[in-house]
DNA sequence: ATGCATGAGAG
DNA sequence: TCTCATGCATA
């Protein structure tokens, strides 16, 4: 956790080493989920990725083969994932927190985020095109960062939410073991299977069928839940590594044909 | 850093 | 209803 609750102000010392080392971390996720059709319409593409994907049918970037610039179009994955290791290093060097940018963003450009977001990109927990998305925005941010050295940023405040949230439930672990367990059978149980679930489990049927969807989000994030992803296990496994999704392409039967 | 939650939009 | 982008609150 190095959110600090300080808000570093770049105004006394000029930060300046941007480096342009990267860990050599090989992460390298092999798709997403589901065929992500990004929203370009150029009529005339559709390479092919070069990843060995040892199986299904979903690629959701096509390999354009040739760009490994900043933006302009839709950037692969890897592109991402260099870009966010980079943003993250630089955030850090001149000293931002997550919330920072966030509000930063936000002052700049209208765009306000939360550092939930801010940190989720950073760790590569967003969807693919979420990603895409943000992006820009965090580059331009970078740009202005660092080209501004020293220049105090006009901070705004635009508070805008009046809602009450329900308090968060804390779910056992053992309930949650209990929720994965159907989940790995069902991912998306239908509105019966919920009832008995939540009944079973003694939770509000809400809250079953949200921890259905934020699981569903999860299996669809660009770095996928349960990677055992140590250095060690990265070199054991090169040449046939597979973190892409675990092929849950088979349906779920519905026992109870709803409305 | 992450779990549970909200709400807008698609179907 | 589900998905999807996003965040408050919390561990």
């Amino acid at each position: 956790m190095q959110q600090s609750l300080i808000y570093s102000q770049p105004g006394g010392f000029t930060v300046n080493g941007m480096l342009s080392s990267h860990t050599g971390q090989s992460l390298m996720h092999s798709g997403l989920v589901r065929g992500e059709s990004p929203r370009l319409d150029h009529g005339s593409h559709h390479h092919h990725q070069h990843h060995h994907n040892h199986h299904t049918h979903h690629h959701q970037q096509h390999g354009l083969g040739h760009e490994s610039h900043s933006d302009e179009d839709t950037p692969t994955s890897d592109d991402l994932e260099h870009f966010a290791k980079q943003f993250k290093q630089r955030r850090i060097k001149l000293g931002f927190t997550q919330a920072d940018v966030g509000l930063a963003l936000g002052t700049l450009y209208g765009n306000v985020f939360s550092q939930t977001t801010i940190c989720r990109f950073e760790a590569l927990q967003l969807s693919f095109k979420n990603m895409c998305k943000l992006k820009p925005l965090l580059n331009k941010w970078l740009e202005e960062a660092d080209s501004t050295t020293g220049s105090p940023t006009s901070i705004d405040k635009i508070a805008t939410q009046g809602r009450k949230r329900k308090k968060r439930t804390s779910i056992e672990v053992s309930v949650k073991g209990a929720l994965e367990s159907h989940f790995l059978k069902c991912p998306k149980p239908s509105a019966q299977e919920i009832n008995s679930l939540a009944d079973t489990l003694q939770l509000e049927k809400e809250v079953v069928r949200v921890w259905f969807c934020n699981r569903r989000q999860k299996e669809k994030r660009m770095t996928p839940p349960g990677l055992p992803r140590t250095p060690e296990d990265a070199y054991s496994q090169v040449g046939s590594i597979g973190p892409d999704t675990p092929s849950p392409s088979i349906e779920c039967k519905r026992l109870f044909s709803d409305t």
